[in-house]
DNA sequence: CCTTGAACCTGCGGGC
DNA sequence: TGCCCGCAGGTTCAAG
């Protein structure tokens, strides 16, 4: 489900309430999800303060004053939500941090491919989690030179390479889809044939459709929620996805024949782009 | 190392 | 109404 942009989100609307806040008590109510919880978890985080929270890839991290972090992944259905005293756990509630103040901070995953971990800060860039991980897009780490050099050689088709973790984090299926459309390249191109300008102008996309999703909250198709169980807009913004039949937003506008927006299959997940203007 | 396909799990909508 | 199928924002693992 969530992208980064999805995962930034959350992490924006706890931000504010979870940094110097004190976890009063723990609840575990289920005892894994894609992994078993890890051993001691609510003893490391029962009357432990939460100094800050920031993220990684499409990893939510809130660190400890015991030298931990607290390491949760979303998944493809999993919510983290703040709600006040009076909520009463539901179904697929799986973990929750009860405030000092009673609030309540609910992790809530239908499908349980999410995750949550324990790692000391130190140990964070060697874990077997985040050591592969490639930069973070929205950093100076990633450009069009960077892209250009991740993706020499590869054959794989350019939409799955820029899914792929180890090359940049944070893209998934529908913003990969979206920064292919902005780019104007076909999804189904070798990754290693973009030329340099191609890297420039995807690289640059890939940016730019974050930051624009980023600014609208996310978005929202059936399970995404901001921290304030608010949903995400930039799904009325996708150019592409999901719009197979659409007519094509960039040929269309053009007023020449319109092209229409096609759903492929790559990787087993759904692509979608314009066969008229991504080439 | 790279690529591909399957697996993990629940819920929802469409077709019959 | 009910059943069956396909589909869904991710990651990991095995096999070629």
């Amino acid at each position: 489900m969530p992208e980064l942009p999805e995962v930034e989100t959350v992490c924006r609307g706890l931000r504010p309430v979870v940094t110097g806040q004190v976890i009063a008590r723990v609840a575990v109510r289920r005892r894994d999800l894609r992994h078993p919880f890890p051993a001691g978890l609510k003893r490391h985080l029962e009357s432990r303060r939460m100094m800050s929270i920031t993220r990684r890839a499409k990893y939510i991290l809130i660190h400890l004053d015991n030298g931990y972090v607290l390491v949760i992944h979303l998944g493809m259905s999993g919510r983290l939500v703040l709600y006040p005293a009076s909520y009463k756990p539901k179904t697929h509630d799986h973990f929750i941090l009860y405030l000092a103040d009673g609030r309540q901070i609910v992790l809530n995953d239908a499908r349980r491919f999410g995750l949550v971990d324990l790692v000391a800060v130190d140990d964070l860039d060697s874990h077997g989690l985040f050591s592969h991980l490639g930069p973070e897009p929205l950093s100076r780490n990633f450009s069009g030179a960077v892209l250009g050099r991740a993706l020499a050689g590869r054959t794989a088709a350019i939409k799955q390479a820029i899914m792929d973790q180890r090359l940049v984090v944070g893209v998934g299926n529908i913003y990969a889809s979206e920064a292919l459309f902005q780019a104007g390249i076909d999804p189904q191109i070798p990754a290693g044939m973009l030329r340099p300008a191609q890297c420039a102008a995807l690289a640059g996309s890939i940016k730019k459709v974050l930051q624009q999703a980023i600014k609208a909250g996310g978005s929202t198709l059936r399970d995404h929620r901001q921290a304030t169980g608010e949903q995400g807009y930039f799904q009325h913004h996708f150019m592409v996805y999901d719009r197979a039949g659409a007519p094509c937003p960039r040929c269309s506008s053009g007023g020449c024949e319109q092209a229409r927006i096609v759903r492929i299959i790559q990787g087993g997940r759904a692509s979608f782009y314009c066969p008229a203007c991504q080439k």
